[in-house]
DNA sequence: AATCTTAATCGTAATTCGACGATTAATGGT
DNA sequence: ACCATTAATCGTCGAATTACGATTAAGATT
């Protein structure tokens, strides 16, 4: 009844949009795989690198790097034994166009 | 020793920048939140509505304002017995300033 | 005072997450 | 062939998340 939006049954959703900008916030959603995107950001690329800078176990980074690769936040080329890891520009900006559709607009009833 | 970056450890991290976008990410990294965050968008404030819209219970709903007003990405204003929930348009804005922070330079080691 | 409405809170169950050590797979070097 | 290195995977534990119904709290309206 009492509400700022006027056409309340005309909201559409977009749920795979909705969907995926949760996934990309989700991965992103833990300290540490903040810090191994910024780390990525600059440049270094491999995992023995990626553990020691973390100071976490390395299965726990391997862990978090799967939840990041996941996501499609970064990519990972295996050059055995060793895996290439880099960021992935497209999802990130794809993840800021995401963002930018949550933009408010002026409410008049509070 | 093999890595793309020369000065790896000369790496610096803002602990309570990378606490900060994991915070507002994981609060973000649900699909009804998104779609909470939406709503909101559109002006809609009061909880009964946002109850109407989701197609989740009552307490659940509550429950997902409750984190997305933690995390400071949304207001809540108490009228007795309703509650005037808004967006915080800042905390989108600082949202996005840290996301712009993590930028990919140039790794030629692959 | 009694009732209605609304949203927060409580209690609970199922699931997921985060961390670790140990193991395995895959390759390069000796 | 043997060993060293690297990263993925497995198994496991405790903690956190998500969902729900039921209850409670706080005003408004009779």
């Amino acid at each position: 009844m009492a509400t700022c939006l006027k056409t309340l049954e005309d909201f559409q959703f977009d749920e795979a949009e909705e969907k995926e900008l949760a996934a990309f916030a989700k991965a992103i959603g833990h300290p540490a795989r903040v810090r191994l995107l910024k780390i990525l950001a600059g440049g270094v690329c491999l995992g023995s690198d990626l553990v020691d800078q973390i100071g976490l176990a390395q299965s726990t980074v391997s862990e978090h790097l799967r939840v990041l690769r996941t996501a499609g936040l970064i990519h990972a080329e295996v050059q055995h034994p060793r895996t290439c890891f880099s960021l992935k520009p497209e999802a990130l900006a794809r993840l800021q166009a995401l963002l930018s559709d949550i933009q408010p607009v002026p409410c008049d009833c509070c």
